[in-house]
Parts: structure tokens; C-alpha cells; sequence
DNA sequence: GCTCACAAGATACCT
DNA sequence: ACAGGTATCTTGTGAGCG
């Protein structure tokens, strides 16, 4: 077993780094597969491959042929296949995945870390990193040792020379980190030394003493529509790195991955700076500079800079130690046999999938080719659902909105993964489409969907079996390893954190079958299972409906029921389970049924509101809130506090007097001529470059310009009004939060940046806006109740 | 020149 | 480069009207 700090290649050798050194495995046979029976049906063309010496070996392996040739000639043989119709398998591998999916190969945990945070001349206007000069570096490494590296004004090569000692430093330990390094501090690094094409050359200890190993650091820009994955919350600045020969975290992006769910968590944080979350986890902050630039303390007062600089490598160092993130994640890639670089989930789950495709005797197909594609464009002029564009996704009911009381909640636990398990949704399995009626005749040996997606019923398929083989590790850890452990040790906690990776891994299968991209894509199977989705939900919703229930609300696998008296809901569970799983195997001839639908808890008191936007509070008193505006960021911070009082009034105290809430909105609207300015600043994300917007839209004509963008504007017209700049993110790029106060409506929104704000704001704006989510619930609740009229105060003008 | 319905983008949520 | 579904707010356009 060789357990591996990073693995990479030239396309010919695989270079495979370990504690101990670095192992080279010289011209690594690479190779790829293609179906036995093609190459039955094709020797003379197969045997054509071999004589021109394109192809160097074939060997037979099972159902398939492997072939053998250099990675550097892939692109001529495989042409050469797909002009002779030939279906290829793995062919897209590069030779360190390969390596990775055939050896015995684990990723080390155990390894070493250097932390590290850099000072940028902040004389410019805004922060870019590479365009400005690097000032100092510390660093702190977790063998304790700590570095500072800086050069005085006077020194021509100073910054050259002390990114050298740095990377010379950095060959020292396994692992580089940072906090957003991979936007920014890397980013900068790199380009300072290289430009932005560049790598950058150190020393690299584990090799014998004095070899020179080039440090190879790409810098790429960031797509602008890409949100990277975590919706908005993820990226932040114009470029970002790719570091192939060493080790790199990002712990904010670990840190944002794992608390990108958390709203409460987000509105405090915001933009993840490493100020907002070190006062939030540590209850600590960076050092004050009173608004003083970097390049002056710098200048005039170095030791000052160092403490300043030294201290943000400490929050880290505490951040990691509290939070745990880079073991955390350690044993998350060693679970998938990811490389650490390699952090996006399709990364992640590509190698763990292949390796249990080869433990089954299986290829996985080739990764589709690239295919230039937007969804919007393909859908003008033509009716919805081209080829394999869109494809439908959960069912959503129509909430019974207003105010309920007893109201249940049932749930389909892992939706998706059990259907897929269910059904043998696989590439391998699938017998194609047929239209599905109920009560039709179809092959004995084949599973059916209501789409009509048929699939072999016998042969379990290589997805739904790795899914089996990742649930049955999880709860192998869960429900035995982790019982005889000692909580809180360390085994403890990487027992935790592995079972965590496989349910990770679990959900995500589902994902991959709909991503355009990958190797397991299929659209039937996508669509197959999202609606097969559709109808299990419906169908419950059903049989709930027979059996007293009333749906209140309903999302994808959840349901909502309401209905009086006595209800043993675990009960009813139960009995639908057996109807569902008897309705299956009648009409799917499905063979082993993983559906699985569980109580998730009874609402005293509940409010629905629209889809996706509802509220209640458990008998404990426990209250969940869902979609509303007091969970969103891009709320106005009073409207959010009023809705609030709405929701508390409803739920805690069970208000529900209609003239409790008219003359509270009256007192709501009275009161806004007296906000601070606080409480009436609007706040937003710029999800890409000002210059970005604006552009053409799909009409051809010019996109509006959004309010937040304009003052975004402002803010980079004005930036010596800013005073000091946190963190790493400049005020007005991509991912920078914008905040402005509408001090007029008339003719288009105008809004001014918090530091330009007179005093005057428009107030009947701000009536309406403050007012509009507490009078969302309110009509839900009391809908023959005229709100406008309330608010306007003509309902009082009609008493007198 | 006004109102109104509508399309489309932008953001941030939910499962 | 995991997926789709949805509410809400904003601006610009074009129809209908006087």
C-alpha cells in the first residue's frame, strides 16, 4: 500500500510524492477499454491498430479489451475508434488517475502543514492581487515553527527574493494554506513571480539535496457565470490557482463547503472573511490598524506589520485546530482516493466510482466530449427540453396557505440514493425507454419505471452497487466501528469524519447521472429518477389523502399533513411503506424495495406561505423557518425584524386576532419615518465584475443595470471615502457585498452607498419595502383582509 | 406621456 | 463543472389609451 501526499504526471511518468520521497514510476502503461465484442466484430481494424503501432499491446480483460498505447498518441487512436464506431471506456483518464484507480494507493493523512497569509501594497485603487508588490509573508507551520520573510523599500530585488525563501520554505512541509489563498494569497504569489501564466521554481526537500524541482502554480480566471457550486456563497475575487506538484487548502473553502447550509452562520460572516469568522469561532479578531495603510506601517514601523501579519497566521492556525478542517478533509479525499487539490465534487467522486466499477470487473464510458452549451439559448425558438438540455427535477405542491394547527411532517429519507437502488438505475443496467402504461406487459427480468426506463432486474448495475457498498460503510462505522471507540479521540473523530464522506458520496451519485459532463450521464436515468420521484410523493400524498390527512404542503420527498384528534403517525409510516412497497413490485417489478418514508415530527402551529416558504414550532418549542425573508441576506434588515415579530406572534404566541395585526401594521407604518440608517440598508453580492453587466441579453438588447451594481460603481468612483479595506476582498469585485438606502422611487430605484446617505430617505419606498414580507404572512393567513388599504390608512380614512 | 402586463436577469433560497 | 424548482425585486419594452 502506498499512501500518497500527492500524485501527478507528465503524461508519460507518474510522480507519486510520499513521506518518505518521491517515487517515479517511469512510462506508466497507460491504456483504456473497449467492449470484447467490438473488437471480435472489428479484428481486422483492431489488428490494423496494432501493426501501425499506434496501439502497442491489447490484453483481454473479462467483457473487455484493454488497449495499450501512449498518452501522447490517445488523441490519434481514439480518433481512429470513433470513426470506426467503436465505444471506449476511461479513455479521458490521465495517467496519475489511472495510477490511482489500479494501484493500491490511500491518501496520507498524516501530513504536514504550512500556514501562511500575505501583505499587499494597498496603495492602488482596490486590491488585485499580482498587479501590486507582495510586502511581507508569515507562516507557521504545524510543526510549530514559525516565518516571517519581508525586505526593506530600499532593495530593488527584495520581493523577488523573498518569494524565493518562501517557496524554499514551502518545499518543507506537505501542505500549503490559507485563508482564501486560493483567490488571492497563491494568486499573487504566483504572478508575482511568473506572471499569470506561471509556475514558480523552489526546492523541494523530500528529492535528494540540492535537485531543483520547478513548483508548477497555474493561474486561471473564473468563469463569471460560474458560481462554483455552493449557489452564491463560494467564490470571491477575479482568478484563482490550480497548484499541481504541491499540496494546497483553501480553508475558506473547506470552512464555506461546510457551513454553506448555515443562513444564521452566513448573515453574521457574510462575505467569509478570515475577521467575521475568527470573531464568530474564536471570539478573536485581526489586528486593528485604525484605518492605516499596510504600505506605510511597512515603510515606517516593520515590526508593527509583522505582528499584524503574524497574527492572521495564528486565527488560522486556532481556526483549523477548533474547526478541524484540514483533518477533516484529509480523511474526506482519502475516502474518495482523491488527490487534495482536487476538491470539486465531481473530482472527488470520479476516482472512489471508477475503483468500485474495477472491484465489480467493470469500465465506466469515456467522458463525453466537450459540448459548448447553454441551456437558455437552446431553449429560444424551440419548444422546452431539447435533446439533452433541461430535464425535470422534484415536484413541489401548491401550499394551503395561511395558519394551521397540528400538522405532521413525513419524509422520504435519501430519496434519490433509494430510488436508484431501488430501480438498478445504472449506466449498465439501463435497457432503454419504452412508454409505460399500468398493467402492461413488459420482460419478466427487467424493472420498469413510471417513465418507462427500463432496467436488468437480476444483475445489480455498478451505480446502485456502490451506493449499496458506501451506506453499507457508513453504517459498518456508524453503528459498530464508532461504539467501541473512545468519543472525542482521535480515532473517534476520523471514524466521524469517514462516515460523513461516504454519505457525502452517496448523495451525490445522483448529481453526476445529470451533470452533462460526466462520464455517468444519462439523461433517461436523471429524469428517471427525479420523476419516479414525482410520482412516489404523489402517490403518497394519496394514500395520506385516503386516510384522513389533508396536505398542507409538500417539496420533492417531504410532506406536510394536517389532521385533528388522535394520530400515531409512525403507524400510518409504516402501513404506506408496506403499500408503496406492494405497489412497486406489482407494477415496476421492482425486487428489493429501499424506500423508506419516516416521521420527522408534529407543528403545534404552523404557517404556510408560498412554496419553498413556510414556518412552525414543535411541541418543545423548537421553531423551523424555511425560504421566508428573515432567513435571507439580500433582506432589508427591518423588514426582516418585523416579519419576525409576525412569525413569533403566530407561532409562540399563538395570536390570531386579525385586529391584533391591522393595528400593528399601523404602528409599523408610523414608525418608518423613524429608522436608522441601519435599519433601512439594503445589502447584495456582485456575482461577477462590474464590467460584466449590463451585456446583451438573449433579446439582444442591453441587460439593466441592477441597483447594486450602480452604487458598486460609486463605491470604486469613491474609494478614498472607504477608510480601511477588510480582508482580502476588494469593496467593489466580485463577491463584495453592496449595501445602499433608496432615497428615491420616482423615476427608477435610486440608491446611495451608506457613506453618501444625507438623511433623506423615501419614505413610502420604505413603508412598502419594510412592510412587504410581514404582509406576505398576513394574507396568507387573513386573504379577504385589504393590507394595501391598511398600510395606506384608507380603511380608517372610510370610519370617519 | 401615461399605465399595465410581460419578459428577463439577478440573487438567494429549498430539496 | 453534481442536479432542478421557486419567490422576489428590478428595469426595459411594447400595447393600449387619451
Amino acid at each position: 500500500m502506498i499512501k500518497f501526499v500527492n500524485i501527478f504526471d507528465n503524461k508519460k511518468d507518474v510522480f507519486v510524492k510520499t513521506k518518505e520521497g518521491m517515487q517515479v514510476f517511469e512510462n506508466y502503461p497507460w491504456h483504456f477499454f473497449v467492449d470484447l465484442k467490438d473488437a471480435k466484430s472489428n479484428k481486422v481494424f483492431f489488428q490494423d491498430l496494432l501493426d501501425s503501432g499506434y496501439v502497442k499491446d491489447m490484453k483481454v480483460e473479462g467483457e473487455y479489451v484493454a488497449l495499450y498505447c501512449p498518452f501522447l498518441e490517445r488523441d490519434n487512436v481514439i480518433r481512429q475508434l470513433k470513426t470506426q464506431g467503436v465505444k471506449t471506456y476511461e479513455d479521458d483518464l490521465r495517467p496519475w488517475q489511472l495510477f490511482l484507480v489500479n494501484e493500491e494507493v490511500e491518501l496520507e493523512t498524516d501530513q504536514s502543514i504550512l500556514f501562511f497569509d500575505i501583505e499587499t501594497d494597498d496603495r492602488g485603487v482596490g486590491i488585485e492581487p499580482g498587479r501590486d508588490p507582495i510586502l511581507s509573508i508569515s507562516a507557521i507551520g504545524s510543526d510549530g515553527r514559525e516565518f516571517y520573510f519581508s525586505y526593506r523599500p530600499e532593495d530593488k530585488n527584495g520581493e523577488l527574493k523573498m518569494l524565493r525563501k518562501f517557496v524554499k520554505t514551502m518545499g518543507e512541509y506537505d501542505i500549503l494554506s490559507g485563508w482564501n489563498s486560493d483567490s488571492f494569497d497563491l494568486v499573487a504569489i504566483a504572478t508575482r513571480i511568473n506572471g499569470r501564466e506561471g509556475f514558480f521554481a523552489g526546492y523541494n526537500s523530500i528529492l535528494p539535496r540540492g535537485k531543483r524541482i520547478e513548483f508548477r502554480c497555474m493561474v486561471i480566471e473564473q468563469g463569471s457565470k460560474d458560481l462554483g457550486g455552493l449557489d452564491s456563497v463560494r467564490r470571491s475575487g477575479k482568478y484563482k490557482t490550480k497548484p499541481i506538484d504541491f499540496n494546497h487548502l483553501d480553508l475558506m473553502q473547506k470552512y464555506k463547503e461546510m457551513h454553506y447550509r448555515d443562513t444564521e452562520l452566513i448573515k453574521k460572516v457574510r462575505s467569509f472573511s478570515l475577521s467575521a469568522v475568527s470573531m464568530a469561532t474564536l471570539n478573536e479578531d485581526k489586528v486593528d490598524l485604525h484605518g492605516e495603510s499596510i504600505y506605510k506601517i511597512w515603510k515606517e514601523r516593520p515590526d508593527e506589520l509583522r505582528t499584524y501579519n503574524m497574527q492572521d497566521v495564528r486565527l488560522l492556525v486556532k481556526l483549523d485546530k477548533a474547526l478541524n478542517i484540514s483533518f477533516q478533509k484529509l480523511v474526506e479525499h482519502q475516502v474518495c482516493c482523491a488527490r487534495l487539490n482536487d476538491y470539486t465534487s465531481h473530482g472527488k467522486i470520479d476516482i472512489f466510482a471508477l475503483r468500485g466499477a474495477k472491484r465489480l470487473g467493470k469500465h465506466l464510458p469515456s467522458k463525453p466530449e466537450r459540448v459548448e452549451r447553454d441551456k437558455r439559448e437552446s431553449a429560444e425558438g424551440e419548444p422546452k427540453g431539447n435533446e439533452d438540455s433541461d430535464y425535470a427535477g422534484g415536484f413541489v405542491f401548491e401550499p394551503v396557505k395561511g395558519f394551521h394547527t397540528n400538522v405532521y411532517a413525513l419524509d422520504y429519507s435519501s430519496l434519490y440514493p433509494s430510488i436508484i437502488k431501488t430501480f438498478n438505475v445504472s449506466i449498465d443496467s439501463f435497457k432503454g425507454v419504452t412508454q409505460w402504461e399500468e398493467g402492461m406487459e413488459f420482460p419478466e427480468d427487467t424493472i420498469i419505471m413510471p417513465t418507462g426506463a427500463m432496467f436488468a432486474r437480476d444483475e445489480i448495475g455498478i451505480i446502485p452497487s456502490i451506493i449499496q457498498f458506501v451506506l453499507d460503510s457508513r453504517n459498518q462505522i456508524r453503528h459498530v466501528d464508532m461504539k467501541k471507540m473512545e468519543k472525542d479521540s482521535l480515532e473517534y473523530q476520523n471514524a466521524h469524519y469517514r462516515q460523513y464522506a461516504f454519505k457525502v458520496l452517496a448523495n451525490s451519485m445522483y448529481g453526476i447521472m445529470g451533470a452533462s459532463f460526466s462520464r455517468y450521464y444519462k439523461r433517461e436515468l436523471a429524469e428517471g429518477i427525479t420523476l419516479t420521484g414525482q410520482y412516489l410523493i404523489k402517490m403518497s400524498a394519496k394514500w395520506c389523502e385516503e386516510h384522513g390527512y389533508q396536505i398542507i404542503y409538500g417539496d420533492s420527498d417531504s410532506l406536510y399533513l394536517k389532521k385533528d384528534g388522535e394520530v400515531d403517525l409512525d403507524k400510518d409510516a409504516e402501513t404506506l411503506k408496506v403499500f408503496i412497497e406492494e405497489h412497486l413490485r406489482r407494477l415496476f417489478n421492482i425486487k428489493t424495495c429501499h424506500l423508506y418514508m419516516s416521521s420527522e415530527g408534529k407543528f403545534d402551529r404552523f404557517l404556510a406561505i408560498e412554496k419553498k416558504k413556510y414556518a412552525g414550532i414543535h411541541p418543545d418549542g423548537e421553531i423551523k423557518v424555511i425560504g421566508l425573508e428573515v432567513k435571507k441576506r439580500d433582506s432589508l434588515p427591518q423588514a426582516a425584524a418585523w416579519q419576525q415579530e409576525v412569525i413569533d406572534s403566530f407561532l409562540i404566541h399563538g395570536e390570531t386576532d386579525s385586529r391584533f395585526y391591522v393595528s400593528w401594521v399601523r404602528a409599523c407604518v408610523n414608525a418608518v419615518k423613524n429608522l436608522s440608517p441601519k435599519e433601512i440598508t439594503f445589502q447584495k453580492r456582485l456575482s461577477k465584475e462590474i464590467e460584466d453587466y449590463g451585456k446583451d441579453n438573449k433579446n439582444g438588447r442591453a441587460q439593466p443595470i441592477p441597483v447594486h451594481v450602480k452604487v458598486a460603481q460609486w463605491v470604486k468612483d469613491n474609494l478614498d471615502k472607504m477608510g480601511q479595506k477588510d480582508d482580502k476582498i476588494n469593496l467593489y469585485s466580485q463577491g463584495s457585498y453592496i449595501e445602499w438606502i433608496v432615497t428615491s422611487s420616482k423615476n427608477g430605484i435610486v440608491g446611495v452607498h451608506p457613506l453618501a446617505f444625507d438623511g433623506h430617505f423615501d419614505i413610502p419606498y420604505y413603508v412598502d419595502a419594510c412592510l412587504a414580507p410581514s404582509i406576505r404572512i398576513l394574507t396568507s393567513v387573513y386573504p379577504k383582509i385589504d393590507w394595501e388599504e391598511v398600510i395606506s390608512g384608507k380603511d380608517l380614512q372610510r370610519l370617519f
